[in-house]
DNA sequence: AAATTAATGTTATAATATAACATTGACTTA
DNA sequence: TAAGTCAATGTTATATTATAACATTAATTT
């Protein structure tokens, strides 16, 4: 029997919602992958994603250090920079650059360049898909530049924000 | 009597061209800026200016420092990072969020989110002007964030690294 | 000339990231 | 199974980027 799945808009992050689901999909896609690819899925791995879910908040390294020396891991920075970067290669986590700060990817499993909104408000983060988000360049610079990748983060303030705001006033 | 000036696609950054003008060009819009706004010109002011003019690759606040130091200014980090807030903020240069590293800007005297298009072979950067890259979004999700500023880096090789590789092989 | 303010100078330290090498543990293969 | 190999983790040290807080100087106003 197939389950027949509602697709959300990638705003839903920034409301309340069923973020038990969040987190359990993309850890059943996390171990999915690694079983498939034949990648170790350590525990030092795991706790990391683990805490890269837990909200969609982008945290830093050094956070994620913290709370991994609070649960008995070993917690220098290179412990959180090399898993960082094995999740981000895998394409489970991505790296905000205006904060220096990663985040568990939202359509995990292969690499790709998303756009992030980000909630200067609530600090949470947004992953759009390449379909509801398109940067159009003038062609004939598209004719003197090939694009390997691209790094876009719009800041703003999210819906639920707003309305608080709204609200006060 | 008027010049006619013929628009020069970005991607001019790229190849050889009579950067003097870029440079003078800049930097007489710079000083009419400060002279409008009452805006102090100062000597090291323009010294970073200048630096940032140089060529078309971003340069970070320690390797300003460095040139500062050479031309007998003092040269602390605050010193560097205030006047680049300055120039930021007064729509003279951008922050390189991939490098962070400092660039100047090429349609300065106003805020604006550029997109940038970055060469990982010459490390060269042209700044694009919302003509020439838009980010379309879908309508939905615009409805509900509220976009205040963003950033737009793209990662590529530019046409003349391109023809190099080419030419190599 | 005194008061005010903007710019620069200085000291100290915070925050982010990587290099280099050591150890462990799992897996291969001889 | 013992030796060899390799990936992952551990450790030490240090590099790089950035800011806080306060002091001094210079320009501008009163």
């Amino acid at each position: 029997m197939k389950k027949i799945q509602i697709k959300k808009a990638v705003s839903k992050n920034f409301k309340k919602h069923n973020h038990k689901l969040c987190y359990e999909n993309s850890m059943k896609a996390f171990h999915k992958y690694c079983l498939e690819k034949n990648l170790k899925l350590t525990p030092l791995r795991l706790k990391v994603f683990e805490l890269l879910l837990k909200d969609h908040r982008p945290i830093g390294a050094y956070q994620i250090l913290d709370m991994l020396s609070k649960e008995g891991f070993s917690s220098t920075p290179p412990i959180a920079y090399r898993v960082l970067d094995f999740l981000i290669e895998q394409g489970f986590a991505h790296k905000i650059e205006r904060f220096n700060a990663f985040i568990a990817c939202s359509h995990p499993g292969s690499k790709h360049s998303p756009t992030f909104m980000i909630c200067r408000k609530c600090d949470k983060v947004a992953e759009m898909c390449e379909k509801d988000s398109r940067l159009k360049i003038d062609k004939k610079t598209l004719s003197e530049f090939q694009i390997e990748e691209s790094i876009i983060e719009i800041i703003g303030i999210c819906k639920s924000c707003n309305q608080l705001e709204t609200i006060k006033c």
